[in-house]
RNA sequence: GGUCGGGUGGCCGAGUGGCUAGGCAGAGGUCUGCAAAACCUUUUACAGCGGUUCGAACCCGCUCCUGACCUCCA
């Protein structure tokens, strides 16, 4: 199938058509956690993001190779290529082992991923199971000249890249500016350029994390094991490569420059890169300290929130803004998707009641489908893809009021609509209502209820109907039956 | 200070030259024993000022506001 999708490529500033290099298979590789603390909600916005990518390359009939790393070494602590990585510190502030520390998070990283219905990656790669990796690459990148040693520790030379290469080419900033503007660190500095990152660092005697190399023990930098690890699962080139947009202008750049450095090629074709959850229009993260816990946000125990919100309501929420754009957190805005995402999974739970006619005074079904696609064509834009999907809500919910009409070849479309693109694609799943149990009690209390109500018995049919809306069950009287959801 | 974005109705959020985005909230109606839901109709927009154009939220200029990156963060 001739593909039609559009994706904005962060190199070109431009919307490009998607061409993997060897159809039908991708590789795409997405920068994950840094596993020292929880992940937060705008952790989770960008694997979201790629989540809704990944399922649609699925969807179009890719054979996509999924690998997303896992940070739990390298990553350091401050400004300067010394000192602590984040693992070290945080296990003596916690007082355990830093795989200790990297084992809690990674798990409940994964937890949080579930909740939100993400796709588990194809690879999921660990920077400490990489070592000689990176230290194969480090070696690499020095024989090409481009990297150099001091007192045990490896720094990259942008100048000396840059002098035969674009070091910009992801920010189009000035290197001289670059070279300018940035601040005056303090400390001693045994780098050449203050723009060099380093490669591998020396370990100081207490550093925990530690590992022999040709340059003494030490412990690889961040940057480094990206590059190593999407180089081994996807090749010297791959497809795509993403992340939020906090790592372009430092941790991608490098990665480009290590990449170009060691293979002498860019290692992606297109790098896509998600947009940051704000809160009060103010990012949100880990040092800025106004980042929810994903728990926070399930229970409500938080002081910015009026209550919880369930997993899907929030992936709901994140999707309905498209992934470029910055996207605003409030109990409002997660009201008002909490609402339309019971509004959509209830219509979803009517299809299986439709019934078929004769003829047809739907809309036009195949163009609304072809609006889903030619919405998610276009850089993935769930937003429009999401309100194409609220028509079908509202035929859906005509057809079942008798309202309009559908034949039997109507609803297997509207059906596979929904499928394909609230569960496959968007990778919203129905809520879980109480057990089957429950869901038997009720039905059996809407029974008697319903012979209350022919009897007339109003004082009897509204004290149950009441008396579940108190419990949490709304009742919906229709002509023929009444059905009940969860109380909004 | 430098670089790059953004300012859309009560809120969130699409849209890049002419055609209803959508969700939530508000108003009216239909249905209904009541309630809810659903459906129909409907009010409040494109930061400001100029310019280009037959025509601009969309292109250009200026002004104001705001965010991100430049230092760890998805």
């Amino acid at each position: 199938m001739d593909s039609k999708l559009k994706v904005y490529n962060t190199l070109t500033r431009k919307k490009e058509l998607f061409k993997p290099q060897k159809y039908p298979f991708v590789g795409m590789y997405v920068c994950g956690p840094t596993v020292y603390s929880d992940v937060h909600l705008g952790n989770c916005r960008t694997f979201v993001s790629f989540d809704l990518i990944y399922r649609y390359l699925l969807h179009l009939g890719y054979k996509v190779r999924y690998v997303r790393n896992i940070t739990d070494a390298g990553h350091l602590e401050g400004d300067r290529d010394e000192g602590d990585d984040k693992f070290t510190k945080k296990a003596k502030l916690e007082k355990l082992e830093p795989m200790e520390i990297v084992q809690k998070y990674t798990i409940g990283f994964h937890e949080v991923m579930r909740l939100f219905n993400t796709l588990p990656p194809s690879i999921e790669p660990t920077a400490t199971g990489h070592i000689s990796e990176q230290i194969e690459m480090i070696k690499q990148i020095i024989k090409q000249g481009f990297a150099y040693e001091i007192n045990g520790s490896v720094y990259f030379d942008v100048e000396k890249y840059s002098a035969k290469h674009n070091y910009t080419v992801l920010t189009n900033r000035l290197l001289e500016d670059l070279l300018t503007n940035t601040r005056e660190l303090g400390g001693q500095d045994e780098k050449r350029g203050h723009l060099d990152f380093a490669l591998w660092i020396k370990a100081k005697p207490e550093h925990i994390m530690r590992w022999p190399s040709p340059w003494g023990i030490g412990f690889p930098g961040w940057h480094i094991e990206c590059s190593a690890m999407s180089n081994k699962y996807l090749g010297d080139h791959f497809d795509i490569h993403g992340g939020g947009m906090d790592l372009t202008a430092t941790h991608h750049t490098n990665e480009i420059a290590q990449s170009e450095a060691c293979h002498g090629k860019q290692p992606a074709t297109y790098w896509l890169h998600t947009n940051m959850l704000t809160v009060n229009s103010t990012r949100m993260s880990k040092s800025a300290g106004n980042g929810f816990l994903p728990g926070e946000l399930f229970t409500g125990n938080h002081p910015l929130l009026h209550r919880g919100y369930p997993p899907m309501t929030i992936r709901f929420f994140m999707l309905q803004a498209h992934y470029r754009s910055t996207l605003d957190f409030s109990n409002e805005a997660l009201d008002a998707s909490d609402k339309g995402y019971n509004r959509l999974m209830n219509a979803v739970s009517l299809l299986d009641k439709l019934k078929p006619s004769n003829q047809s005074s739907c809309d036009d079904l195949l163009s609304i489908q072809e609006r889903c696609y030619e919405a998610m064509n276009d850089d993935f834009n769930s937003p429009v893809l999401i309100a194409e999907l609220f028509e079908v809500v509202r035929m859906i919910n005509s057809i079942y009021d008798g309202k309009m009409q559908a034949t039997q070849k109507d609803l297997a479309i509207i059906k596979q609509l929904i499928q394909e693109f609230v569960f496959d694609v968007l990778g919203l799943q129905e809520v879980e209502y109480q057990a089957h149990d429950m869901s038997k009690i009720i039905d059996w209390i809407i029974q008697i209820r319903t012979e209350a109500k022919t009897n007339r018995d109003y004082t009897l049919s509204d004290k149950i109907r009441i008396g579940l809306h108190n419990l949490g069950i709304q009742l919906k009287d229709n002509k023929e039956e009444t059905t009940w959801s969860k109380v909004l």
